[in-house]
RNA sequence: CGGGGCGUAGCCCAGUGGCUAGGGCACCUGCUUUGGGAGCAGGAUAUCGAAGGUUCGAGUCCUUUCGCCCCGACCA
């Protein structure tokens, strides 16, 4: 490619809201245009590093026996009711109707349309297992895009569907993926870890997300640097200290202006563990079958020295969204915030208990009365409830497995897998005859990678303070070429050697000085630089540079350029390769 | 959806209610220059996001609206 000619070009100033260093290298280099909030513009360079991060998932999904298919962005909505998603999916998928009135929507994962397409194909257990996965546009309409390509409306995902006759098969299934997401992630260069995840909206039970570790990242990730537990905070555990004692009776106690933890257990001298909080939420509960909706008060008790992780409380109500309750809403249930417990609420308030206050005694809660509260209320004593872990795990908690303290950092999300079972398989009735003729549901397993995302972490690991420096594997080209001398003609042989000999140059043929060429040279970041200059011409020789190593130069013969760059070349792709992560899965 | 910020040339930004809206970068022409974002001279480029209003007069004040960004809610 010739710069001369190329579509994009580097921007010297960050467009406003760049405000990564990846997002700001990706536009300034010219790999990507935003169009609109959450929506952008592939140019080539992008588009080429896109591509060769795709190659790189296809090759793994191929070699665990998976075949690519498309599927399309727009499904019927028939099929969506049919799993009930129709309903439970906020505003977040797009809906609308075709010019004779259905309804259709924009598909934000394809489960159902993969059903769909199973239950057609797949008749016996003979025919299983299968596999296959596609690399397509999605379209989430997300209520906040932010971050460049880290959180986006459309973008690209690899997704990939295993059907099984069972669990066995599932495992089996989840196990190549699990390997083989750590092949496609090391081979990209990315360094990830994989934790313990919530299944979301994806249903199912076991799954992982891999995260790559990030201050930019919106995810928190709970790791013990001792055991190597690792978990999303939204499921993470931990073990608790209790403090439990013999029940002593209620007190009701004069207790003004102390409507938060810290406030009371400074006025009443204790500490905060000895005191019971509680959390207000509405919670939304979605009938899966014609998508009517209630609405229901829910309070979450926790011991004040913990907070409410809302994931959990989520999960175990099994509601299909939260919010903050409204005051009024609180006080129609018989209860007073900022003096709040569940002693005295009406019956139809669903009080979920965390374990901690469960098995601790004569906590300090709220009297439901402003200006008091009670001394030593137990639970199952004073007032009853769902016992369930819905305590938010932070950095210093006692690691669950090991008892160390728990290291909380920041993530992406780049990749996930999960056992869906039976999920979509009994709501879309797909299914397979076994040995006796019998029908069983299909054990399903969808996986997921966003190609985007994998780019911009890509971007933010693989920077410097000049530019981008992405690895060979997905860099959109080998070679830029870098051109001093005001003879073009040895430049323009070396380019077409090059170019013949199969590798990737940019050609940068342009007349520009010396310090715009290595300026965008550093932006770009290809990873091998051959420098034109009178200096070494002189001699017979180019100059070389590898971007990630822009102190140390060293030089190729003329009449060798093409030979020394393959083999440079290989050499750059076999670091790569002797880096890849071999993880296997334990299920246990 | 709540809170905040910003919309002025391709990009970054300046612009007390007052004349013909400025600068830097980028762009075009010519000359010079060619190992780290060059120099000189000349030039083109804006319905100041949009609509309405106040005013003798609006980029500037008011109202509405659209878009983008940030925080929160939200989020496989």
């Amino acid at each position: 490619m010739r710069m001369s000619k190329l579509f994009s070009k580097t921007l010297r100033e960050a467009p406003n809201g760049a405000d990564s260093k990846g997002y700001e290298y990706l536009l300034r280099a010219g790999f990507i245009r935003q169009l609109g909030a959450g929506i952008f513009t592939l140019l080539p360079f992008g588009f080429s590093a896109t591509k060769k991060i795709e190659q790189v998932i296809r090759e793994e999904m191929n070699a665990i026996g998976g075949q690519e298919i498309l599927m399309p962005l727009v499904n019927p909505a028939d099929i969506w009711k049919e799993t009930g998603r129709f309903y439970s999916i906020d505003r977040e998928m797009s809906r609308f109707n075709d010019r004779s009135g259905r309804d259709m929507v924009l598909a934000m994962t394809h489960e159902e349309a993969v059903t769909d397409l199973a239950r057609g194909e797949i008749d016996s257990y003979k025919r299983l297992p299968l596999l296959v996965y596609q690399i397509q546009t999605k379209w989430r309409d997300d209520p906040r895009p932010r971050a460049g390509l880290i959180r986006v409306r459309e973008f690209t995902m690899k997704d990939s569907y295993s059907f099984d006759i069972d669990q066995e098969g599932l495992d089996k299934q989840y196990a190549e993926h699990y390997k083989a997401y750590f092949r496609i992630f090391s081979r990209c260069g990315l360094p990830v870890i994989v934790v313990g995840a919530d299944s979301g909206m994806m249903g199912g039970k076991i799954s992982h997300e891999y995260m790559y570790l990030s201050p930019i990242g919106e995810d928190t990730i709970i790791t013990c640097p001792a055991c190597n537990y690792t978990a999303n905070r939204q499921v993470a555990t931990f073990k608790k200290t209790y403090y439990s004692e013999e029940m002593k009776k209620t007190e009701k106690v004069l207790t003004p202006d102390c409507k938060t933890i810290e406030e009371l257990a400074a006025f009443l001298k204790i500490d905060k563990h000895q005191t019971a909080k509680a959390v207000f939420l509405v919670g939304t509960f979605i009938n899966d079958t014609n998508g009517e909706e209630e609405e229901k008060l829910i309070v979450g008790i926790i011991r004040g020295d913990l907070e409410v992780e809302e994931n959990k409380l989520q999960n175990a109500v099994k509601a299909n969204s939260l919010r903050p309750a409204h005051p009024e809403e609180i006080v129609a249930k018989n209860m007073v915030p900022g003096y709040g417990s569940a002693i005295g609420c009406t019956d139809d308030v669903l009080v979920v208990v965390d374990d901690s206050v469960a098995k601790s005694n004569n906590l300090v809660a709220g009297a439901n009365e402003d200006g008091y509260h009670l001394l030593n209320t137990n639970f199952g004593r004073d007032y009853q409830g769902e016992v369930a872990d819905i305590a938010s795990a932070s950095g210093g908690h006692a690691c669950p497995e090991c008892g160390k303290p728990l290291v909380a950092s920041k993530g992406v999300e780049v990749g996930n897998i999960f056992q869906l079972n039976t999920r979509y398989s009994e709501n879309m009735n797909c299914t397979y005859q076994d040995e006796n003729g019998v029908r069983r549901p299909v054990i399903m397993g969808s996986y997921g990678i966003g190609v985007g995302r994998l780019l911009a972490c890509l971007a933010e690991n693989y920077s410097d303070e000049k530019g981008l420096s992405l690895p060979i594997s997905v860099a959109p080209m080998q070679v830029h070429l870098v051109s001093l001398i005001k003879d073009a003609q040895v430049a323009e042989t070396i380019y077409q050697a090059l170019t013949q000999a199969g590798v990737d140059v940019l050609y940068d043929d342009r007349k520009e000085s010396a310090g715009v060429k290595f300026a965008d040279a550093d932006l770009i970041g290809l990873p091998i630089r051959i420098t034109l200059g009178n200096r070494s011409l002189k001699e017979g020789k180019v100059e070389v540079k590898l971007r990630n190593n822009l102190e140390e130069s060293f030089s190729f013969g003329v009449d060798t350029v093409v030979e020394e760059t393959l083999s440079l070349i290989a050499k750059l792709k076999n670091e790569l390769a002797s880096q890849i992560v071999e993880n296997e899965w334990q299920n246990n």
